[in-house]
DNA sequence: GTCTCCCAATTCAA
DNA sequence: CTTGAATTGGGAGA
């Protein structure tokens, strides 16, 4: 069986390059406010640039991406076995070895939205090759009522978010870094969302999933 | 145990 | 050029 490894895949220090760099957000220059996509009995699907200031988004990034352990799924795909395009991880949010800068975007979120997030999951797209397939999250590992908040750190990729059948409105969203995607309960039964593959130069990207589980324990 | 659904990369068609 | 459908197989959940 061919094996593609995933030891090609770079984990260089973050250089700081043009796209890090970067000019002023529109929303920075003219206090872009949230953008409804979707519209709900819930909170619909909410885009908000510029929800975390930069410095904090910059400083929460370094510290993730270096500071916890990433891990490497791999899955077969027909005659070989590949890796999932991406690497992930998660916590409880009550747990004793939460790092740092979850526990700080997890106590700003909880009061700012008013919904009791208990669980974080995170992904990291390290370049134009990492992505997700559309999909929902999937219901039975949510609490109904309460949305899923996606915080976006480091450079900005383009979120897919479609309509399920028979619509199948498509729209896109640029995440950029620091900000705050509201994805209603409900809106996992009526839309799917994914970040594409893409051939421009993107840099890293960690997404910062909050979500409230049904608890386990 | 059985069934259904998901999602990984590539190819092909529109 | 872009987008979506179709494809196989292992795992997860009902």
């Amino acid at each position: 069986m061919n094996v593609r490894r995933a030891g090609n895949r770079s984990f260089e220090p973050y250089a700081v390059g043009p796209a890090a760099a970067s000019a002023p957000r529109v929303a920075d220059m003219f206090g872009v406010g949230p953008q409804r996509l979707f519209s709900d009995a819930e909170e619909g699907i909410v885009y908000q640039p510029g929800f975390i200031p930069a410095d904090i988004a910059a400083r929460w990034f370094e510290a993730l991406r270096t500071g916890i352990r990433w891990e490497s799924q791999r899955r077969p795909m027909y005659d070989r076995v590949v890796d999932v395009p991406r690497l992930t991880a998660s916590w409880w949010l009550d747990d004793p070895a939460l790092p740092e800068a979850l526990a700080e975007a997890a106590a700003l979120l909880r009061p700012a939205l008013g919904h009791p997030f208990n669980a974080v999951g995170l992904n990291f797209y390290r370049d134009g090759r990492d992505s997700v397939a559309l999909h929902n999250d999937k219901l039975h590992s949510l609490v109904p009522g309460h949305p899923i908040a996606l915080l976006s750190l480091g450079s900005q990729r383009r979120m897919t978010i479609r309509a399920k059948p028979p619509a199948r409105h498509v729209q896109r969203i640029d995440l950029a870094p620091g900000s705050l995607l509201v994805m209603s309960h409900a809106s996992q039964h009526t839309h799917e969302h994914g970040v594409a593959k893409t051939t421009e130069a993107v840099g890293e990207r960690i997404s910062l999933a909050f979500r409230v589980r049904p608890s386990t324990r």
